[in-house]
DNA sequence: GAAGCCTGTGCAACCGGGTTGCAAAAGTGC
DNA sequence: GCACTTTTGCAACCCGGTTGCACAGGCTTC
């Protein structure tokens, strides 16, 4: 497990130090994205600065990607580890109204839309609202 | 003019007072959505805290509606007249890169996705990021 | 092994958008 | 004119995010 995770990190160039472990081990953990708020309260001897810094270095490198659900604090995930945060990486991701966790449907990429024309696309953001598997 | 700005706020059941008037104004005036700190810079002698409520009573009413394009500001635009803000009523938002105006596509509803298997669709938001035709 | 350096960590303080409490002002009905 | 409701203005707060700065730890270089 240990190796695992400093695999992950290496891969991307990280260097692995005791909170990058304990932050990247809670990403593992579960399926649903992570903010800082969940963070903070989960090491709760930790800095809310270091936890900040450790999830911007994270997705700096590619680690993770955040995601902007509308709750009004970011989240994040994981990201494939094939990811390279590119325009065909992107995915909708999805927000239970119930459990307020938010996950990656990774398996589900973003329907092209039809933009006026004179607009040119760049990227989407798309959060799907809704019940989850376990809340319905 | 004024006559059609009375009219567009009893149709929705608010009381025209002077505030309420600028701001519709402000908002038949532009096409892109506006933000409270747009219009405490375009009417420096109102105060925040009424030009907030009067988003808040717009919005109740139907008037306007919300929309949360990532740039960690809320802006609001015009409903169409006959709008409910139903799920129909639901459409893609635009993000100018560069001039980081917001516009309404309404002619563009939300694509259908499909969920995984026990996830129920609530609503939807998009929004599409990219060059609006007046800077491309 | 002391001096210097770089990285990571911790604390405090700040910032900006949004929000609330409360009192004064304006409008409404009698 | 008086009581009542609504709207407005000011101050203060909240919360997520962010920055400045100092210190700790590891590592090099002499």
């Amino acid at each position: 497990m240990q190796e695992t995770l400093d695999h992950r990190l290496e891969e991307r160039n990280i260097k692995p130090t005791a909170v990058r472990l304990l932050v990247l081990k809670a990403f593992m953990a579960q399926e649903a994205a992570i903010g800082l708020a969940d963070l903070e309260n989960r090491f709760d001897h930790a800095d809310k600065t270091t936890l900040y810094r450790t999830l911007k270095t994270f997705e700096e490198h590619k680690l993770i990607h955040s995601i902007d659900d509308g709750t009004g604090a970011l989240k994040y995930a994981l990201c494939q580890e094939t990811c390279d945060c590119a325009p065909e990486d992107l995915h909708v991701h999805f927000l239970c109204t119930v459990c307020n966790k938010t996950f990656c449907l990774n398996d589900t990429p973003i329907p092209q839309i039809n933009l006026p024309t004179d607009f040119s696309l760049d990227s989407v953001n798309m959060v799907v609202k809704g019940l989850c598997s376990d809340c319905r």
